[in-house]
DNA sequence: CTCGCCATTTTGGCTAGACATAAGCGTTCC
DNA sequence: GGAACGCTTATGTCTAGCCAAAATGGCGAG
């Protein structure tokens, strides 16, 4: 995971229909069991001896102290090796463990929880919450990953991609007022065959450097885009569209059915980097966000 | 604003088609504008003049200092007092102002500024970030508060209100399994008379004792609730649908036009207390979300 | 007049403590 | 056996300072 695809708190997941064989060991149909806390709850005095060793945190060395304890944390979470319920290291262990202050300790700790991907409780400890892998957090949704966490095998397949330079219109969707090269392109996302995102997308190429149709032949424009371009600033909009011809065919689904519309717009700086519109079947498809008040 | 209502950081906020008479003195279609930091970056030197004294600013002594302090400065952001721009005390008069200590004030306006309320920059100091009002950071979307600041004039009736006991498919959707009482109504919010939001909602009567229809013919379910029952956690989830004739008269669309349905639900502690399914036309209102890298 | 440098201001990060609070757990005393 | 008590432990909050980094604004040299 690239540094640039860090993010802060998205605390919406998008959440893709059940895959043919669902993982193994879960209650079915308990609807409360979706929400968190009750689990994580009991989950706290049920598995507090599961602890982990300090061993393989290290820091990287960049940055401030307490964003590398945060990135050093975080990794085991989210590549899975820390299950949901595990007890992370005391503060006071990973004080002295990185040779550090408690407050700077606490200070990561507290924003992972801030996020969600961890829950502390005074002399019980922190522990990793229930559905620390689902939320999002750090990426850019990434609709590989997404459905790769659904269980199902992922496909992916580009329909068109072209470069344009001479539409005003295009441009305007970009705001990129000077005759910047655009590129332009339409490919759709398999879970299992089947066709779960659309995505329209716009890239500047002025933003982009070395982008060409090749290697999107092969990747998806956003892990590409991701791995080779920084970015600072993004933003979503959510609406429902009826499926034009071109969605319809695409998702495989009936012309005029509702499709949930993410729109996500990406900057670096100043300068707008891409615009990638991304179409849903809409009544499958949800978008999944949890929160608790503030104290 | 009751405790209750106050809600951690949702960097998403719904948008509702703007109103007959826009607000007076703002440029007209600037794509670009739609995004908040480059405004806000030319503002941080254009208005750092705009500076608001410390005098209004008090503790109200409930809980741990840094989240009265957090009270205190996001209030008179979120009512308006101070604009986008105005540029808040530094650290070291608020430190002085409310006799604390330097940490005890950062970690309050860190807190503020992670979930976009604020912006900070080294030297020049920390401002009231564009659309920091638009955010419903604090509160659960309130669709009166959110009509009336786009300026349009709120509207409410309630369609339909009765109590169901024995509706197992009722008492499953909000997970209640004892044969608790539920309340069950529909009504729609207007803007300017013109139907924005179609509301069906069902409440756990006995999380919520004391709900009647009576009351609600006047005042909305949600600022209801908020006003009358705690809440810990909530749980949004975001789907298109296509409008059914219920819908479509209360939206007054077309039978089967693209809705964006935001279907929330709210407990205290483990009990279910409600769940609502708001239905909103569908390419008109976006939920809009923005966030930056984690450095 | 312009350029570059430096002082100042404000936030960013860090430390080494302190006491408070919640909760698990064991002990003691009925 | 069970309730009450208190010890221990981990996090929550707070303090009073330190130096660093960024950016502005002014000053002085060319």
């Amino acid at each position: 995971m690239s540094a640039a695809s860090r993010g802060r708190a998205i605390p919406l997941a998008i959440v893709i229909p059940k895959p043919v064989a669902p993982r193994s060991d879960q209650e079915p149909s308990d609807a409360r069991a979706t929400a968190a806390s009750h689990l994580d709850r009991t989950m706290l005095s049920a598995n507090r001896k599961d602890s982990v060793s300090l061993e393989p945190l290290r820091l990287d060395g960049s940055g401030p102290i307490w964003l590398q304890i945060r990135r050093a944390l975080s990794q085991p979470i989210l590549n899975g090796d820390w299950r949901p319920g595990t007890r992370i290291p005391a503060e006071m262990d990973l004080k002295a463990h990185f040779q550090t202050s408690r407050m700077t300790v606490n200070k990561a700790i507290q924003s992972l929880a801030a996020e969600g991907l961890l829950q502390r409780r005074r002399k019980v400890g922190t522990i990793v919450s229930e559905r620390a892998q689902e939320r999002p957090v750090f990426e850019i949704w990434n609709t590989a990953d997404v459905v790769a966490r659904s269980g199902a095998e992922y496909g992916y397949r580009l329909l068109e991609c072209e470069f344009v330079r001479d539409d005003p219109e295009k441009r305007a969707l970009l705001n990129v007022t000077r005759s910047t090269q655009l590129l332009w392109l339409r490919c759709v996302h398999l879970s299992n065959g089947r066709p779960v995102q659309m995505e329209e997308r716009l890239v500047n190429v002025d933003a982009a450097p070395g982008i060409t149709c090749e290697p999107l032949a092969q990747v998806a424009p956003g892990p590409w885009l991701l791995a080779h371009v920084p970015w600072t600033e993004a933003e979503h909009t959510i609406s429902a569209c009826e499926a034009g011809p071109l969605e319809a065919a695409a998702l495989e689904v009936r012309l005029g059915s509702a499709c949930l519309v993410v729109e996500r717009r990406t900057w670096n700086g100043d300068v707008p980097v891409t615009l990638a519109r991304l179409w849903h079947p809409g009544a499958e498809h949800r978008l999944v966000g949890r929160f608790e008040p503030q104290r």
